[in-house]
DNA sequence: AACACGACCTGGTAGC
DNA sequence: TGCTACCAGGTCGTGT
């Protein structure tokens, strides 16, 4: 599920449903941080932040709620409490919804930060891709002392917030960079398309995501984002009918088409 | 520093 | 049908 786009729209839905509601009673099952309930009842929603894939909502108090999806989880509010066994963590909020957090694999994080905590985070992740912060000269600036491969590099969240598998390989491909040519070693220009690509792919991917979870629907779907490259391992390839290949890089998928992508 | 790899978890699916 | 093996959108810790 989730990438920036696919937590943007999270964030989106959660600024109309959770924002300015107070949290009155909490449920942790399955959580590493049972203290959770404790720091998070009586607290007031004050805004809801999207930091890389991270979600935070900042409570009354000076803390922060801080939700990571990981793999498979999920964030939205409900009208009901959710049947036993399938949230992790559900809060009951003024107003009478519930805001729940599903997460089947169990990798995702629900915790609550104080300030230090917060500004550790906030310095572990990168420039956010659709910010005026994200400049093609930041990007050059960052390739310049890596000696990672270019879809190692875009999936390190210290040199850009957000991406992951799927949209750092639809990335490579809308750039026409080969996903092994060394990030240090991009000219200029290349990393010029690069950034644009980035800029492009992701903004398209945030629209389509919060279309799709605008519906009554509350799960995020990639695919209706229609993809290029990931996942099209053999098929010929959209632009130039080369085999689309598959390979691993970092222990995950990378695909790409080794006729236009150099 | 950079890389490979396993760990964390569960579930879906392809292949036998 | 039932088993096995592998795959999955993320990150962290350990070892080389």
């Amino acid at each position: 599920m989730p990438e920036l786009p696919e937590v943007e729209a999270v964030c989106r839905k959660l600024r109309e449903s959770a924002e300015g509601r107070r949290i009155l009673a909490c449920t942790v099952h399955r959580c590493a941080k049972p203290s959770v309930a404790r720091r998070v009842t009586g607290r007031q929603i004050v805004s809801v932040e999207r930091l890389g894939k991270n979600i935070l909502a900042r409570l009354d108090g000076g803390e922060t709620l801080h939700v990571h999806l990981r793999m498979t989880g999920n964030l939205y509010v409900e009208k009901r409490t959710p049947p036993p066994g399938e949230a992790r963590v559900w809060m009951t909020l003024s107003g009478g919804r519930v805001l729940v957090f599903e997460d089947t694999r169990a990798l995702g994080v629900v915790e609550v930060l104080r300030p230090p905590e917060m500004e550790k985070l906030r310095r572990a992740i990168g420039p956010e891709p659709l910010s005026e912060d994200f400049t093609v000269e930041r990007l050059l600036a960052a390739t310049r002392g890596s000696r990672q491969p270019a879809k190692l590099f875009l999936l390190d969240q210290r040199r850009v917030a957000g991406i992951g598998n799927i949209y750092a390989v639809e990335a490579l491909y809308k750039a026409g960079i080969h996903p092994a040519r060394l990030a240090g070693k991009l000219s200029a220009p290349r990393v010029r398309r690069l950034h644009a690509a980035i800029v492009s792919v992701l903004s398209d991917a945030v629209q389509s995501a919060c279309i799709a979870y605008s519906g009554p629907g509350r799960f995020v779907e990639a695919e209706t984002f229609p993809l290029a490259v990931y996942g099209r391992d053999q098929q010929p390839c959209l632009r130039c009918r080369s085999r689309i290949r598959r390979i691993v890089q970092g222990g995950r998928s990378t695909y790409f088409c080794p006729g236009c992508q150099r």
